[in-house]
DNA sequence: ATCAGTTGCCCAATCGTTTTGCTGCGACAA
DNA sequence: TTGTCGCAGCAAAACGATTGGGCAACTGAT
């Protein structure tokens, strides 16, 4: 069935010249000269042929495959993981090279299997990419082939990664609601202590206190991170004699249950309750209503940043070892419905963002910001 | 820093035998008499060295890089791809192959350029894969290759593809509504003239038939498959005066704009409406309140039929020309809580369904079916 | 006519395997 | 002693590319 392809040796056959030849001037060697007639005759031969070269082979000869390989840890069940590889697809294309995925479903026994055949093909690096942000410990398989880190952080010396800014997403959290003049504040946090647990609630917590509001003015609460936890959480929180005006969730899923609170309370949203998750997870963020005002994990940048290490990597001179870069991303914020100023100081006519913008967050502007060491 | 494998030649030397030997034992060649003592010290020297071919090598020489493609139009946005990926790549595993994972977004021009990088790179055949169900023109480049498309069909001879079984998913989604008791029933369906529009819709009007319901009990209108064209609908639907005991809602964002109006309308659900959503999209479907009893799409189980059918073309012999296998694949009914007996036969000590059970659908019981031709 | 320098192209080795012969050797029969 | 046979193992040719080193043929100067 599989047709065979054309192979160098045929286009030499049809230019009337070696294969040295026609590697030379198919790959534009330089130092290397050829009559600009014979030049002509092989690019035409090539393409009548419409030759293509053998990666394989190519790869054999030249000790570089021009593919790397993504180990997840579950590629399957969240959207996140697509937006990873997809990212990390896209530069990976524009080096002309390939990814292979696997996944290893958190099982180490199979993620040594799949890694080891991705190392007999001859990968030139591997991304090792977490579902969500942890940190990790690397499979000792890796220490003889460049690896960079996606949503997931080491101890290892000399391996990149990069994971999303938490402590700034809390901060543009805040951001959000102070800037629509919420006073009273709550946040509902994981309870799982995950680097995002620690990092958003310090960043929240830091921007509250800079804009000046007490202890009593921020209650921070923890649940699971599925609607059922929202809504437990938020119902207290709605209850309680302090009631908030504002809720950050640490995720959509959660605030999912905020909404069923609030709407069970006979609160409106964003008009008596206003709402901020995290994640951006489409589906829900885009689909409950009011629309969820949100922040973006930055999946697709991360791949990319990822990426373009890894490269970079594979191609130093192996003595070169600079120390290793890491990067923490910031999300966007997405703008949407579930914000707006507190009761006591509403006037319809000036909400403070039109629906389903997508812009930057709070007070420091700019493009997504990228802080990362040296 | 890629620090180099140790190769055939190194476990020769090690053993005190040539390559081919090491060749001839490692890869049990039938035919070939090799000392069992001589045996013994490869093997021993190729554990003692860590060897594992490389496979680029073998791939070149074998003209079997035991290597796939999957090429998909939308890898990023929906949870899906990943399952598609997943059930493919786990079915690779089993057969020492990997996956290169390339994702058009919609561009002819991308995607030609990518197929021919997998090509290029000898994968020995390619899935080709749709994020929703419908029906593809094949790119050209493919006619050499051993091709199975998955969540898609399409009229080229010769060409297995394997797609979703939406007559049946109808009349699942029937079956559930039916089996509670009710008899008014409407459908929320796609406006998009896509198979999954015209077959969930066969198959929820032949059931319905069956079951004896007249036009005046199937109210079937059309919207935009997002939960805004849910909610529009279901208005409409809710406040007609034949009001509908149950909507059976084309997917699952849709039935999230049902719930609303259903609120809004002061209609609970499951009490006063019962619901039935299509896709199972985990966050959506299990997020909501109440849980919402869904129809699965089969995913994964297309991944893994697509993967078997391309390895098996893929070692059929070339002149074995047997006639494409196709299949429509039933995805499992998700019985969560959206869907009770209608009011006026309502006795709430007998609630149909536990929630959150998975189980399959209707009166044929049994696994999911498998229906194919050939 | 000779020689040096340049131009234009090709030979052959190489990458790490698999696979098709072939050969050397001991045993056994003639 | 010679011939035959089975056993164990090896040499070498692929696979399809890249690449260092050569080698003719031509040019122009002497």
């Amino acid at each position: 069935m599989t047709q065979r392809r054309v192979t160098i040796k045929q286009v030499a056959a049809e230019a009337g010249v070696s294969i040295t030849t026609v590697s030379h001037v198919l790959n534009d060697v330089l130092g290397k000269r050829v009559h600009p007639d014979t030049r002509a005759r092989v690019k035409d031969a090539a393409v009548r042929l419409g030759y293509a070269p053998n990666v394989l082979a190519q790869s054999l000869r030249t000790q570089r495959s021009n593919t790397i390989g993504l180990v997840g840890d579950e590629i399957a069940t969240t959207p996140f993981a697509g937006k990873m590889i997809l990212g990390a697809q896209d530069v990976a294309l524009s080096r002309d090279a390939v990814v292979f995925v696997v996944s290893t479903g958190y099982q180490r026994e199979v993620e040594h299997r799949e890694i080891e055949e991705l190392l007999r093909r001859q990968v030139d690096g591997i991304l090792y990419a977490a579902m969500y942000h942890r940190e990790v410990e690397l499979p000792p398989q890796l220490a003889s082939v460049p690896t960079v880190l996606i949503n997931a952080s080491c101890t290892a010396p000399g391996v990149p990664w990069v994971v999303p800014d938490e402590v700034a997403g809390g901060q543009d959290a805040a951001e959000v609601l102070l800037a629509a003049g919420h006073r009273r504040l709550a946040f509902i946090n994981d309870v799982d202590e995950i680097p995002a647990m620690f990092g958003r609630e310090e960043g929240f917590r830091r921007r509250a206190a800079q804009a000046g509001l007490g202890a009593d003015d921020l209650q921070i609460v923890t649940a699971e991170t599925d609607p059922g936890g929202g809504y437990t959480a938020a119902r207290r929180l709605l209850q309680g004699d302090q009631r908030p005006t504002a809720i950050f969730c640490f995720n959509d899923r959660l605030a999912m249950g905020v909404y069923r609170a609030a709407t069970e309370l006979g609160l409106r949203i964003p008009q008596d309750l206003s709402v901020v998750g995290f994640d951006n997870q489409e589906f829900v963020a885009d689909g409950i209503f009011p629309g969820l005002t949100t922040i973006e994990l930055p999946h697709y940048d991360m791949g990319v940043w990822a990426a373009e290490q890894l490269f970079d990597r594979i191609e130093a001179e192996p003595q070169a070892t600079k120390p290793a870069p890491t990067a923490r991303l910031r999300g966007p914020v997405i703008y949407r419905d579930s914000v707006a100023p507190p009761p006591w100081v509403q006037d319809p006519g000036e909400r403070r963002e039109p629906s389903d913008r997508r812009a930057n967050a709070g007070s420091d502007g700019a493009a997504p910001t990228i802080h990362m060491n040296k």
